[in-house]
DNA sequence: ACTTGACGATAAGGTGCATTACATTCACTG
DNA sequence: CAGTGAATGTAATGCACCTTATCGTCAAGT
């Protein structure tokens, strides 16, 4: 039975793989202007949305609120973000991106372009449909099994 | 131009996505057994060849010389493996697994293979096989685009 | 107002990883 | 066989992340 097993397994493999390949690629241009994985992620997504709190952030990069909370403390430090209080609750701060990081917004979008037309350079459009298209499954099957991500304090 | 650089964007969150939760999926079911993802991932390698040097398995798992040497500490303070002076090389260390971790391998094997099923149940064989080949391929094209993984030393 | 519980953030302690610098040993070359 | 350079591993330091425990604040019900 399960003679698709070897696939299934070297799948596994593939993925782990292939993404640590791919943010290593990217880690190492973010590297030259002062970036880790931790701060480009998140001066990333402030760029989609300014002024989040930690708690949003933290859902969205999927860690928890406490690394989320050290990340902006070294970004506070470097002056690529700031706080601000929250004026209605006093509990929140919302994180904001300075100009020292938006000037940098650019250099990672182009970054991002030229590596991935790199990568894929030799896959037809349909095949990165197909490829999208089983991730997208595969990612829908893997949160309909409920697995717990940092921070969840799943019930109780 | 470009129309396709939406699907190349999504591939790139879908397989950081993915990866993320399989390996925390994976780890839920490792932690039981008090194994990380740092711990489990030495004891798997070496369940397939024991003995190696720490060089090896640091290239194998493509982490520093040095992280690997603190997992082996912690593995070796928790009696899941031992190092063996080289017979030949006064410089290296093998490391071999102890019957404590050897014990573990059967449930680690049987979870792997029940999350693989449940991942992939509506995957065809079909589909499972264009996923890997889409992988390989990828991983094929970023080899060569010769990333540096850690240690590398790159020239000089 | 007052308690109770949920929420946002931080503190403490531990794992995992990287880089740089160093000690030891080996292998090669003169 | 001395001398140099490469290979193996460790020490020190900093970043990133996790879990657990706390503190302050808010919201809801009494």
């Amino acid at each position: 039975m399960r003679e698709g097993a070897d696939a299934r397994i070297e799948i596994g493999y593939g993925l782990a793989d292939v993404t640590h390949l791919l943010r290593m690629a990217f880690d190492q241009r973010m590297r030259k202007m002062g970036l880790t994985t931790a701060t480009w992620r998140v001066i990333a997504w402030l760029s989609r949305q300014d002024g989040q709190t930690q708690v949003a952030l933290a859902q969205r990069l999927e860690i928890s609120r406490v690394a989320l909370g050290e990340t902006i403390d070294r970004l506070e430090k470097s002056g690529h973000v700031e706080r601000r209080a929250d004026p209605t609750d006093r509990r929140k701060w919302r994180v904001h991106l300075t100009p020292r990081s938006r000037d940098l917004l650019p250099s990672m979008f182009e970054t991002s372009a030229e590596l991935q037309d790199a990568y894929f350079q030799d896959f037809s459009e349909a095949e990165l449909k197909q490829l999208q298209l089983s991730l997208t499954r595969l990612r829908a099957r893997l949160v309909e099994m409920k697995i717990e991500t940092p921070d969840e304090e799943s019930g109780k």
